[in-house]
DNA sequence: GAATGCCTATCAACTGATAGGTAGCTATGT
DNA sequence: ACATAGCTACCTATCAGTTGATAGGCATTC
């Protein structure tokens, strides 16, 4: 299955997002990337709000894939998968997670890029709760919230104190606490 | 003790960077803002990267004057100061922790910059460790660590879900999990 | 007379976005 | 079988607006 341009070009955001920030990043930058020209990456995505949308919306329909196949039976287990989908991002790419500065950004964004923004966290909240839920964790809502938060303001925290082992340190902390809220 | 130029400026930097992002504020910004024009802000502040410097720095000693404030007898009160100042700045200014967007940007911006925000996290984490020990919390680095990433990520999370009781919870829900750990 | 704190004017580089052209492919009608 | 029309995916060229930064002028203050 070969690789559209589209694809590329949003693989090209993507790195760079997550690197420097959506304000940071410009059509000529992904046009040079990609071996177009910046007049052609418009028209794959005719302004850059749309762009943000689809790379927010791409980012969250690969992440779900990756939660639905996780092994939920056991907990801890679980738990561990999921935090290794974010330190993944952390470790091989050398960039944090897209929603984190996308979140960070927030004020400044578009209003649909923000929409999506939060659709992610919501999702990951969701996953956490049934999760929770199932497992007969204490306040299974409270706890959610607390490991998203944790685990996206360890990426900022970790990658700028350029301490890899720091987020691990924090996901660990945070898992350790489950179960005792 | 009437307010100098330079401290007009760093305020406006600080509300636009904490609302959007540091490459998404320009000198013309701030002096629109300030009431002087471009050149002028350059007179007080060179290039961007001092300016991001200076603004950092400022951050970082005002919070540790507000954290050298706090009462720290008691475990749970000094906590909730603690919380309170994170709040705070949601609540009030509706932005975000400057060092939570300047981390989510770091990999783009100015190494000086980086510098800073790093040292902003340390003092942080330095502040809460010395709290843990004193308090004989157990695991207090880990804990530390912990409760920055839960309080910055809960901003950018609850920020961006345009949600501030999700702040609240997920601080809650960070401090009863200490003494847990 | 020198330093301070602003100004006007200007610069090259970059930004998102548009207009209009072109090569190649595909579907249709006769 | 073959011309025609239309679509896709790029291109060049250009636009007005914005960016960080500099040079040099002009008051006011010390």
């Amino acid at each position: 299955m070969p690789q559209t341009m589209k694809d590329k070009i949003l693989d090209a955001a993507e790195k760079r997002v997550r690197g420097a920030g959506f304000s940071a990043m410009s059509f000529r930058d992904l046009a040079s990337d990609v071996g177009i020209k910046s007049a052609s990456v418009h028209y794959h995505f005719p302004t850059k709000p749309d762009l943000g949308e689809a790379l927010v919306d791409r980012y969250t329909s690969q992440f779900k894939e990756q939660l639905e196949q996780i092994d939920t039976t056991g907990l801890q287990t679980a738990l561990d998968s999921y935090v290794a989908l974010y330190s993944q991002a952390l470790v091989l790419d050398e960039t944090i997670c897209l929603c984190a500065i996308m979140g960070a950004e927030a004020i400044g964004l578009p209003k649909n890029v923000n929409q999506k923004t939060k659709a992610f966290f919501k999702m990951n909240r969701l996953w956490l709760l049934d999760l929770f839920q199932r497992h007969s964790v204490q306040n299974p809502e409270d706890t959610s919230c607390l490991i998203v938060a944790a685990l996206e303001g360890g990426m900022i925290v970790a990658s700028s104190s350029d301490d890899r082992a720091m987020f691990d340190q924090i996901a660990k902390a945070a898992i350790r606490s489950i179960a005792k809220i």
